[in-house]
DNA sequence: AATATTATATGATATTTGTCATACTTTAAT
DNA sequence: ATTAAAGTATGACAAATATCATATAATATT
């Protein structure tokens, strides 16, 4: 049983808030664990009773839409929290979490996060604004899914990937993600996905290494966003 | 300067946690007006310095995109509150919000809600689990937006409009939306919008009574959206 | 190493949706 | 009351996107 005082987490998250007597009862009650990649941490309609802290690693969260598609909802990544909505909600939650690479995650039961929120003040309002982030930023989405087209939405999400995941040495998107994941993400067929790929390898605004993606023109690639 | 205590947006609301004295202190510090129909509440990009209490009357939380087009995100309606997210981020708006009907409106200061939410847990809960019931209904929306046709989400959202907003004596929608607004609720050019309600009127799932919606088949319209 | 499976790629085609034009209807303004 | 403006409606067409078929490449399995 390690510390939480040096994780990343607690660096990062709305943990962040939480003073060292209560990093010291964190510790003693969490439970760690690793997840190999492609395995759930947790799945559509379970009761989720506490919070994941995300370590290390990338996960996707998503919802199964009714034609069979997996839409990718959000990228929840190394330092970040998860499950929140659900336990707070304490109703099931609507999305799966499923590892894009292995993980490194720890398990903090719903109790000890409630006792968190009754006596400390500061907690409560980081983990509000992080909830109020979220619902900025899905709004957003949902304007963008609504409004752009599968090219824009294309675009923007591959800016968003390099900027949030970063490059591998060779210039590649770090985050590696299949065709239909991509497509799962801008919430298109796995094949249009594809094709809008093979057009911007072709207009010079990426180059496709493999199955890796290598962003060449940034600034065609916003243009194209907007 | 009317009392809170019997106020719907007190019964319905995060303020139902309130206690009696602050439910008095409340009282002394609102201001309560009311908005004409087609009148800003806030506008996209402005700070929000408290909550707003609809008292009576509906309003469309939208954002224009950069094709030009208003998306609707949400209609907010009596006994809720609006604003919160704003406030509660330090963030500028994303959103307008704009009267759908004549409106009674309070706003509350944010140094009034900041201090129930030190003094008051539950009330904190309140309010998180309202943001967080929204940001579920946004994920589902967006997944929504991304996946089904444009006839499944006319669908869904007429059957959504009778079931939040009623009915009026002849058995038309009783909140009333110009087609254009609809298109931008379901995502859509006006147009389009237009012509699947000839279609759905054609087929006998509803019936237009001039500008106004009438649903003649639920279970059809049901059976459309899924 | 050989085979099966899955992921990526591309063509052909159908369907959905957007755009532009125009007409008609209702509402607002003078 | 007349005119102007906005909202609703529909046709014709173009563009975007999905679907189905098939080929190839990469990966996993035996």
């Amino acid at each position: 049983m390690s510390k939480c005082e040096q994780c990343i987490v607690r660096e990062l998250s709305s943990l962040k808030a939480l003073n060292k007597d209560e990093l010291i009862k964190l510790a003693n009650c969490k439970t760690s664990y690793t997840i190999k990649k492609g395995e759930p941490i947790f799945e559509e309609g379970e009761t989720i009773n506490g919070i994941f802290c995300i370590k290390d690693g990338v996960c996707k969260l998503s919802k199964l839409s009714a034609n069979g598609k997996d839409q990718i909802v959000k990228l929840v990544k190394s330092g970040e929290l998860l499950g929140q909505r659900s336990m707070i909600s304490e109703e099931p939650t609507n999305l799966s979490a499923v590892a894009l690479e292995d993980m490194d995650v720890c398990f903090i039961p719903k109790q000890e996060v409630m006792s968190y929120f009754t006596s400390n003040n500061q907690f409560s309002m980081e983990v509000m604004k992080s909830i109020c982030s979220d619902l900025k930023e899905a709004d957003d989405h949902m304007v963008s899914m609504a409004q752009k087209t599968v090219k824009e939405r294309l675009a923007e999400t591959l800016l968003f990937l390099e900027d949030t995941f970063g490059k591998n040495d060779d210039g590649t998107l770090r985050i590696q993600l299949t065709r239909e994941e991509l497509a799962g993400m801008i919430g298109t067929a796995t094949e249009s996905c594809i094709r809008l790929l093979s057009e911007f390898n072709k207009s010079n605004y990426i180059e496709l290494v493999g199955k890796k993606i290598k962003i060449i023109d940034k600034n065609k690639l916003k243009r194209l966003s907007e």
